[in-house]
DNA sequence: GCGTCCAATGCTGTTTCGGTATGGCCGCCG
DNA sequence: CGGCGGCCATACCGAAACAGCATTGGACGC
């Protein structure tokens, strides 16, 4: 199917967000390299470029904005999944 | 955030499809004991049971039945930016 | 009670992943 | 013009995650 993963996903709209790979990663609790290769790997899973390398940060091309819109909806989804789960059972019995 | 990935979401799935961990494996091309763990780390990580297990196979709980239609819409979402992206790039395959 | 069916678990080789160190590019400052 | 600094990409390595094989454990049918 695809290779696509939430943790891409998540790198993703943080660089988008933050315009740098470097300041992406401290905001995830990440280095730099990981995370610029989450991106890379993305953009080679999709088949296109999503961020412009700029000398100043990483600047969305059009691929990488409409791409964001359903990244953001994806992310936010499955967290509703799991709240939706969590309340069904009683949000974890117990507690 | 949650460590839930979308192989586990479509491992789930095809469970939930399927009725079996055996026959959804086949589906997923892949053998059953890892299948088996990734329905066993998706109910931990959502603190929830999704399924009851009964001798004849896995019957969805009404947590994993609520679960079902989420994760039915985040893999269609994720189906759905891929393609976008391809779109938007003019469908870059032939080069 | 034994065989059968199905999911869960122990163990292991392989792949994936993140971190450290480093390179390449380009504008800024002198 | 030449050195410095900011930023992303790459090389390499040790650790964690993963898939598969073999096996176990529970429940029903004969």
């Amino acid at each position: 199917m695809w290779s696509v993963s939430l943790t891409h996903l998540q790198s993703f709209v943080a660089v988008a967000e933050e315009g740098h790979v470097g300041r992406a990663a401290r905001r995830l609790h990440l280095t730099q390299p990981p995370l610029s290769r989450h991106i890379l790997a993305l953009e080679d899973e999709l088949g296109a470029r999503l961020f412009e390398r700029t000398r100043s940060g990483m600047r969305l091309l059009p691929a990488g904005e409409a791409f964001l819109l359903h990244a953001r909806r994806i992310l936010a989804e499955v967290d509703a999944a799991v709240h939706t789960v969590r309340g069904v059972t009683g949000t974890r019995s117990g507690g």
